[in-house]
DNA sequence: GTCTATAGAAGGATAGAC
DNA sequence: GTCTATCCTTCTATAGAC
C-alpha cells in the first residue's frame, strides 16, 4: 500500500501539471487528488516539490512516449501511425475539453529559464522522444541524419500546435501540423 | 508620468510572462521590476492581476506580431523574410540564454484550462497572428485556403520548436522548424 | 490620487504525536 | 512509519494615511 501511494501521488501531478502547469499545481491540491496525508509527500519525495515534480516529468514523458509508440510502433505502417497519432491527439483534446495535451510542454516553459533541475528532467525527455523517434525513422528506410530532423520537425509542430489548439478550442491546428508532419514522412519514404 | 508607470508595469509583466509565465511571477515582483509602489497597480488595472494579465497578454501579442511583419512584411520576398525570421528567432534565444521566445506561449498553456478571460486574451492574439499571416500569404499569391494552413502550421512549428529550444537549450529545433516553414512556402509559390 | 501598512488566504515545509 | 497540527513565508487584495 505504501507504494501505491507514491504511484497515486505521481498519477496526480501528472494530470495536474498536464491541465495546470508546475506553478499553477499546488502541493496540497496534489495530495487531496491522491487522497494522501500531507505528510506523506516528504515521505516519498524527501526533496518537496520539486523532487516529485521532476520525477513526474519523467514519468509522464516516459509514458507519452511509449502512446506514441503504440500508434506508430515497427509494426505498422510509419506515415499511417503518425496520422493515426496525431488524429488520437485532436480526440483526446475534442474528448477532454482541450485539457489533455503533452504532459509536460506547459512545465517546460514555465521552468526552462528558473529551475534547472526540473529544465534538466524536461530535457531528457524530448532527448529520450528524438532518439525513440529516429531510431524508429530509420526502421523505415530513412539515412540517419535526415530521421532525426524529420523526428524534431514533428515534435515541433504537434507540441506547438498543441499550443494553439489548447488556446483557440479548436483541434484544427493538430489536425494541420498531422497533415505536414505526414505529408514530410512520405516525401523522404519516397526519397 | 501617470501613463508612464502604466506602460512601466505591462512593459515588465510582458517580459516576466515570457520567461517565468503568469503562475510563477507575483505582482510584487512586477511591481519591484517596473519601480512602482503597491497601490499603482489597483489604480491603473481594478481588477488586479488578471486585469494586468489580460492586457499584457494583448499587448505583447501585438508587439511580437509587429515584430514577425517587419521580418516578413509585403515589401520583402515571402520565403526570404521567414527565413530570416527564423534566423533571428535563433539569434535572440542564444542572445538570451534560451529566456526570450515567445510572450505569450507559456501563459497560454497556464490558463487555458483554468482562466477563461486570460485564455481568451491569448486566443485573440493567435488569430490575430493567423489573419495577418494569411493575408500576407495571399499577397504572395497563395489561395486564401492554403496561405491560412501554412500560416497555422508555421507558427505550430515556431511555438513548438520554442518549448523544445528551451528545454533543450539548442537552437536545433527552432532552426529545423524554420527550414520546414520555408520549404512549405517556397513549394506553395511555386505551385 | 500616491503610497504604505496590513489583512486574509494559500503556498511549501516541519515537528512530533501516536 | 503514518498522519496531524502547526509554522513561516508568500501570495493577492484592500483600507486608509497623507
Amino acid at each position: 500500500m505504501a507504494g501505491n501511494t507514491k504511484e497515486r501521488l505521481l498519477d496526480s501531478s501528472g494530470e495536474l501539471f498536464r491541465r495546470q502547469g508546475y506553478m499553477g499545481t499546488g502541493v496540497k491540491q496534489i495530495l487531496a487528488e491522491a487522497g494522501a496525508p500531507f505528510g506523506s509527500l516528504y515521505h516519498h519525495f524527501p526533496g518537496g516539490k520539486s523532487d516529485l515534480g521532476a520525477e513526474t516529468v519523467r514519468r509522464s514523458g516516459f509514458l507519452y512516449g511509449l502512446l506514441l509508440g503504440e500508434f506508430a510502433g515497427p509494426e505498422v505502417e510509419l506515415a499511417g501511425g503518425i496520422r493515426a497519432f496525431f488524429a488520437g491527439a485532436a480526440g483526446t483534446l475534442r474528448e477532454t475539453d482541450y485539457a489533455d495535451a503533452c504532459p509536460i510542454a506547459t512545465v517546460a516553459l514555465e521552468v526552462s529559464s528558473s529551475d534547472e533541475e526540473m529544465r534538466q528532467a524536461c530535457a531528457d525527455v524530448f532527448n529520450a522522444w528524438i532518439e525513440g523517434g529516429t531510431a524508429r525513422f530509420e526502421l523505415a528506410g530513412i539515412p540517419h541524419a535526415r530521421a532525426r530532423t524529420l523526428v524534431i520537425q514533428m515534435l515541433a509542430a504537434l507540441e506547438g500546435a498543441f499550443v494553439l489548439s489548447r488556446a483557440l478550442r479548436s483541434t484544427e491546428p493538430v489536425e494541420l501540423a498531422g497533415e505536414a508532419s505526414v505529408a514530410s514522412i512520405e516525401a523522404a519514404l519516397a526519397a
